[in-house]
DNA sequence: GCTGCTAACTAAATCGTTACAGCTCCATGG
DNA sequence: CCATGGAGCTGTAACGATTTAGTTAGCAGC
């Protein structure tokens, strides 16, 4: 026997004198042949290093890898550094793990033009986020399940939350205290990109983002109830949910002559609201007193500081969760919407 | 045809009238078969839906799955709210996507006993950290490239960086004012686990832990070089990276009486530094005036805020670049030792 | 003694590709 | 006019498992 090969069920079933089929049943299916012969092909197989059936193999014949691909609309660069992505990876991850799946990531985004060759070894496919190119999952082999999450697709189980009511509800909390000069920073919701100040506002609604659109309709729904014109508060885009992105808008903004910087930033994440409250304090700007500020999102980095961000949490881990539970068949596959929570901290009491 | 099967490189053949060599080279060498023949076939494929090549029994066939499996030491739920993990699977990630790989997630905390089934699928593994147990490594298919980061194993190539001077180097720093009560938060760095207070000098040092363990020997280092003895210095040890899990024995430190209270923190790692900032300024206390803080990573959370986090920077990201490209041959497979990068913020000017 | 049943095992087909060897045909060169 | 060679294609043997149907042997029941 040469080392140089890697041994084969079938080599070994050979040493053994014994069938394949009796090998791979000493492996997966242990009440198919008497515990004793098993225990002997277990023995053997170890000594000679023979470490399971290759998975390879195993795939081709049953058809299944117990691999779920996860296809993030942004890069994997971005996405796991998000951590709001990385809440709705971990939830995956934590489920798929239990079941004996593994966790395989793809970026919508795909590198040329060329979707990657292993892409249809997956089982099933989560979707989160917009998609940039449709043709990617269309050619997704049919008859494998798919979910989206925060993405709606035809006849496709989706996994989101209400935007609007929730956006809705912080923009009310804060318009409580009614603001001298109110300010709304949107997340990539102009057709060409903008960062910065939105002047016209025929720009606004890209017509894909969604989820930050509806957002945007909440708080203007909150500014009308209190009586202020949503035409009259002064609109900011940011192109990115990045610290480096976002910085240099929020600059502008709070670099304004004291009698026009605003005293209410309604951001459309906390990625942006952390980032207005770090540029706020080294200014010497006192949150909320000088400045109050809310976000969307409710991670952790917001919590785990002082002041704590006003803010709306979705549970992004259970998001994670029932998209891997409906991929596994474990939960029915549905729309379904989840409940957030409005977070009051001290960055706008 | 019955449409319940999917169709396969065979069907398409017989359909066509050509060999499945001319279907499989019309998909992978173009430059084996005539344009004509060639487009012949692409436009027949999407006409009847034929999506291309399974990858199944590609990586069957050929041995190779374009597929690079991440065995992390922790837990993904953890791993992927971890800043630095989240860094350097973003390397990865980077690397692997442009050149048509993919990557696997693995956690070498396996779940149950048994490892997953498919996790010899993979072309190569990238390990990174210290495993519980070693026996997952010992089944990884031999003849597949293994490349470790922050961890040593055997005949392995691994990248790291020299804990013990860049953690010298921040101690220095932070000493060359001379505090009046330092002390040290470690990171698991006990034989028991022991969240808070180390009393017992002798329950130092857990055998395995050799990241931290050369942290702390650098701070030592320095604390001699300054003429303080390090038995002098009181030590704490928080048992997770998580701030839930140091909140409370920071708590414990700041909430002694003034007089016992230290001035300066020196932590290693920048999630405790983080909460040990919050819990401060929860406090009233102004840092870094009534107390300096000190952290280890370098990660953006600590840098994107006010005051900035005096810390060592390692380049997360690019371990994680090397580490892929190791992986896939496009570099020398080699004890690789990154260099590091004191920042000095205002938590510790 | 015959039938029927179960436990334990084997033989062979199959999964969907890729890659190797070989075949045909036409152009080129001597 | 024959040899040479390459372009363009075909046929088929792997790749390493799982699974179905089938073969024993042993045992119980009548």
């Amino acid at each position: 026997m040469p080392p140089s090969r890697r041994m084969t069920l079938k080599d070994l079933a050979a040493e053994l004198g014994v069938s394949t089929a009796s090998i791979s049943n000493a492996f997966n299916r242990p009440d198919q042949l008497s515990p004793m012969l098993r225990e002997r092909i277990l023995n053997e197989a170890k000594r000679l290093g023979y470490a399971g059936p290759d998975a390879k193999a195993r795939s081709l014949r049953t058809g299944r890898s117990q691999i779920i691909a996860v296809i993030l609309a942004e890069s994997l660069t971005y996405s796991l550094n998000d951590a709001v992505a990385s809440e709705l990876l971990s939830g995956i991850a934590e489920v798929l793990d239990a079941h004996g799946h593994t966790m395989l990531l793809l970026s919508g985004r795909q590198h040329g033009s060329e979707t990657h060759g292993s892409t249809n070894m997956a089982d099933g496919y989560i979707v989160y986020g917009l998609m940039p190119s449709m043709t990617m999952l269309s050619e997704l082999p049919a008859q494998n399940p798919l979910v989206a999450v925060d993405f709606d697709i035809e006849h496709c189980p989706t996994i989101h939350i209400d935007n609007e009511p929730a956006s809705y509800s912080i923009a009310r909390h804060a318009l409580l205290t009614p603001p001298k000069r109110p300010a709304v920073i949107n997340l990539r919701l102009t057709k060409q990109p903008c960062n910065g100040r939105i002047t016209d506002e025929h720009d606004l609604f890209s017509a894909h983002h969604t989820i930050t659109r509806s957002r945007l309709m909440g708080i203007h729904r909150a500014f009308k109830e209190s009586g202020i014109d949503p035409a009259s508060v002064p609109m900011w885009n940011v192109e990115e949910n990045i610290h480096d992105v976002c910085a240099p808008v929020i600059a502008d903004i709070l670099d304004q002559p004291e009698e026009h910087r605003p005293d209410l930033l309604l951001c459309m994440s906390d990625r942006i609201a952390l980032t207005a409250l770090t540029l706020a304090e080294q200014r010497g700007l006192c949150v909320p007193d000088d400045l109050r500020i809310t976000g969307f999102d409710g991670i952790a980095e917001g919590q785990y500081r002082a002041p704590r961000l006003t803010t709306v949490r979705q549970d992004s881990i259970e998001k994670g969760r029932l998209a891997a539970r409906m991929i596994l068949g474990l939960s029915p596959k549905e729309q379904k919407y989840l409940s957030t929570e409005l977070l009051i901290g001290e960055s706008c009491p």
